[in-house]
DNA sequence: TTGTATGCGTTATCAT
DNA sequence: ATGATAACGCATACAA
């Protein structure tokens, strides 16, 4: 029974088992180059027998690194949440940093400066913004201005200096409206996600553009103002039903509004998708558990986030980046929430 | 423009601006006692004029110790984490401690040992068990074994000897019940949660102790074995739906699960809740965002969390604890998912 | 390719 | 009540 009452071991342990000194140690610890093969197996070998863990406090201190990087968020799905958090423990955990996960509130400006205090505080390396904070650029400024490196978790802007990682939303909104059109519709209407967050314009180009491609006109009174949520989503259908001529189709920009477009038809009695079909975006838990169970976008977080990490990591670790900025794709997920119109 | 180019001002740098010895400054800082009056607010003084924060990694080394946290979950549900997370960085904010996430699967008991290693390597003072990490005696002698503290967040068993805060489900359970039985309803069925979840027998118990209380027998039949996933849930609804003499209400025992039972309901046609009342337990959002909304029971997990987390803190301080466990109680969200059977 | 000396910013030990 | 000094475990020049 290997009771670990025994001290830790230290890097001169290892050196002496090994019959090295304490910087050769240190160089294969550290991935160093001129090492000599056998005396890097000398030390993995005597590495291994003590156990050896080096302290990441002492490392902090004698490198003024601390190697944990923060996760910033200011988004009220949790499974959002969640999912980023997975990509970031995933880089994390591969490349030995630690991770600080750290809620916000995007809009309160005067808690920026709390939350750099926190940043500080915890001597965090680097972060990682994830949207919207993502596009705030007073906050990307500050961060740079604390000497704190940041990597940006965004939708396609195009005009982007830093290190990024990007998702199409335009294109995946363009092709879940291209699927309804394809069932037959013709009046889309389409809820807007916040006004602050710019994916929320991503998807209405994407909206847009697929009408326009078939020849449809975009009509203003079709497109409601929404804020991402449940409440927000319900009250848009309902404004959405209430027209004279109401649409046959909603897209709403998250899945959250859709689940409210759903309800809002339930209480009407409409015979659903029959006499409205939705379609939603992010794949959230609820897309399949409501009824009918929601067609949407999935975005892949996680692998965005995870990516976005190891290029951050790889800044601080000075390495050459391959690329500065790398996109992904959605994909579309197709359930029982669409038919053609009757 | 104080652009923090200048380097960051040290115990040192503290010490000399107040006149002191830079031991007099440890001890204010670490609220140790022995320190004259005036000379306590020599020093802070000094330390709110060079924005001086210690740093983590010095006293990490020096104190050989971490103060960082683990949260430890192994829940499919994202809300139930979020918001265990919300109530462990708020104890860790206040008391200046860092927050280390950890998700894992509980099933696999060969990484158990991996667990232990990732927390080793991060150095944790200390470890938060969340359910059903918290019904693991094995993880919780390992941990001891490797002289992290460790507080669980557990239904109450009534028999634990560590540090736990408890929530009180079988109450609840009886409460939502008889919230049923009052409505008029008395074949009721229930649907379990997963079998290695101690929370799932609390929960019968509850159930079963309303029954019993009005005097009506527990019928097996109408108990069925879930996994609190939807997809269980709803396989479990449909086998009820399927008996003879189905149920006119039924208690789940995860909203998930319940979402799953309200689309085996809509995909036969039943009206709800006149046909069929169900109720759940998590007051997840999907509860609120399904239709119709689902009644069901709400723990303060943050709460719980955050007082597990303080409790923690305070045995890693050596602070004698008030309380060496705690109980909280649940409440009811009674929404549209129940009425009289018709 | 390998080793030596020095310092990182704090806590702890022992004084005074 | 306060202070001097030695760890803490590692990285980083700089040598050899």
């Amino acid at each position: 029974m290997p009771k670990s009452s025994e001290l830790k071991a230290t890097i001169y342990d290892v050196a002496e088992l090994a019959g090295v000194s304490l910087k050769t140690v240190s160089r294969v610890i550290n991935k160093e180059p001129n090492v000599r093969g056998s005396t890097r197996d000398k030390v993995h070998k005597a590495i291994e027998q003590l156990q050896y863990q080096p302290s990441p406090s002492a490392r902090g201190l004698a490198g003024s690194k601390s190697f944990l990087i923060a996760l910033l968020y200011s988004n009220p799905s949790s499974s959002y949440v969640t999912r980023a958090q997975q990509g970031a423990l995933e880089a994390c955990g591969a490349e030995g940093f630690g991770l600080l996960i750290q809620p916000c509130d995007y809009q309160s400006p005067d808690r920026v400066g709390e939350l750099l205090h926190r940043l500080k505080e915890s001597r965090v390396d680097g972060a990682i913004l994830t949207p919207p904070l993502s596009d705030n650029p007073q906050l990307q400024q500050r961060l740079a201005d604390e000497n704190i490196a940041c990597v940006c978790v965004a939708p396609r802007t195009g005009e982007q200096g830093g290190l990024s990682v990007c998702c199409d939303d335009e294109r995946a909104a363009q092709q879940i409206t291209e699927h309804l059109l394809a069932q037959g519709h013709s009046r889309i209407g389409h809820i807007l996600g916040h006004p602050d967050h710019s994916v929320s314009q991503q998807r209405l180009r994407g909206y847009e553009r697929a009408l326009l491609a078939q020849g449809f006109e975009v009509d203003r009174s079709l497109i409601q103002q929404g804020r991402f949520d449940f409440v927000s989503g319900k009250q848009c259908a309902e404004e959405l039903l209430d027209l004279s001529q109401p649409p046959t189709a909603i897209f709403a920009s998250s899945d959250d509004m859709a689940c409210g477009a759903l309800v809002a038809a339930h209480e009407r009695g409409l015979k659903l998708p029959g006499q409205l079909s939705v379609v939603g975006f992010d794949d959230s838990p609820q897309a399949a558990q409501c009824w009918p169970a929601l067609s949407t976008v999935r975005q892949p977080i996680s692998e965005m986030v995870s990516s976005a990490a190891r290029l951050l990591i790889g800044e601080l670790r000075k390495q050459p980046p391959d690329d500065i900025q790398s996109t992904f794709q959605c994909q579309l997920h197709l359930r029982d929430s669409v038919s053609p119109p009757e």
